[in-house]
DNA sequence: GTCTATACGACGATAGAC
DNA sequence: GTCTATCGTCGTATAGAC
């Protein structure tokens, strides 16, 4: 699962080493579970098979692993949503396609998601810095899609920031209660209705 | 800002003594600014003025205090809702009412509502069980409302019950960004502009 | 009901052998 | 690069004086 995300941002070279796989899953399993301070670093060393001495060879410290976990979780999915909006003929097509996908992600990444998302704030303001700059990006997909649908005459929106705000609530939140195996739901089923689900947000003209 | 929630439900005979209340405050500030398993007993004494040793005259221990915070807050929330439902003339103007009266109140009481909606997971299980009931009881006005516009036509939905998740989500969510202060944005603005955003989500025949 | 003092386990991180 | 052993600190919670 992980693996895809990483295998997606080729650029950081730790993600050759096995070792590091195993405690990238060991992290996100464990701060999507308990949170970063209610995870101990013996607790991941011990899910990646490893003594409580071996995540420092990998890691600078306990914060350095959810950084690198959010800088690659939000690298995935920015790089995620700009692929779909690329691929779209229309902004009404464009925000069905890159909220469908967002929404696709939150559940099936919904480990990763939840940490990018809630536990933020506990990352060094250096590095909050870092992510938030990743964050804007995603933010301004979407915000540039419902400005076009507006200019177009597709959308009728009061303000454009909130509205865009207003969608990605709806994703965002996926996060916090989606887990596998809730009734009748599923990653495919989700990215359908939040697709229309943005689309009447927008008021946009066909459905 | 907590006293009026907690004025609220006087039923929790603790909220007559004033040490209690500073209390409440103090570890409200703090598990909203650094999470459960961020914040220590210690910072939560301090901030109410006591020494380490003090808190635990009032509560059992620092899960105790959690729980009576998430008790609390949902019971306020829970009965803000059911009021502004109750008050409707029709299923349009409950749920514009029951969106925006919810909206508000994650705004003006964020602090409370990230905690509740947040740090949920570090309850112990009973006391999940006993949040999770007043949680449906909260999910179960706006099914009914949206189920109650579909019976009457004015509303035009796929499915009652991931409609009503989307419709809180909306308003979950501002306990994650809102801040007081934050651009242009007040409890005010996001009561109004949320409950048009929720009629949109359910097809509302009139605008 | 609040304090000072403290028990005692768990924490993040490091040292040094292999 | 991984281990065992451990350092120094801080965590929750309690004991007992006032």
């Amino acid at each position: 699962m992980l693996s895809t995300v990483t295998s997606q941002t080729p650029s950081l070279p730790a993600h050759d080493n096995p070792t590091v796989v195993r405690l990238f899953e060991a992290a996100a399993d464990a701060f999507a579970d308990k949170g970063f301070h209610g995870t101990t670093t013996r607790d991941i060393a011990s899910r990646a098979g490893l003594s409580p001495a071996g995540v420092y060879v990998h890691f600078a410290s306990k914060e350095d692993l959810l950084f690198q976990l959010s800088r690659v979780g939000h690298v995935a999915a920015r790089d995620a949503l700009a692929a779909a909006a690329d691929e779209a003929a229309s902004p009404t097509d464009a925000l069905q396609e890159v909220i469908s996908e967002f929404a696709r992600w939150h559940a099936e990444q919904h480990q990763v998601a939840r940490i990018v998302q809630y536990e933020f704030r506990h990352l060094s303001p250096e590095h909050q810095r870092e992510v938030l700059t990743l964050r804007r990006e995603i933010d301004a997909v979407v915000e540039r899609i419902i400005a076009e649908g507006v200019a177009s005459g597709e959308f009728d929106v009061d303000d454009t920031r909130s509205t865009a705000l207003a969608a990605l609530s709806l994703v965002v939140d996926v996060a916090r209660w989606y887990h596998p195996g809730i009734k009748r739901t599923t990653p495919e089923s989700i990215a359908n209705s939040y697709g229309a689900l943005a689309l009447r947000l927008v008021g946009a003209r066909r459905d």
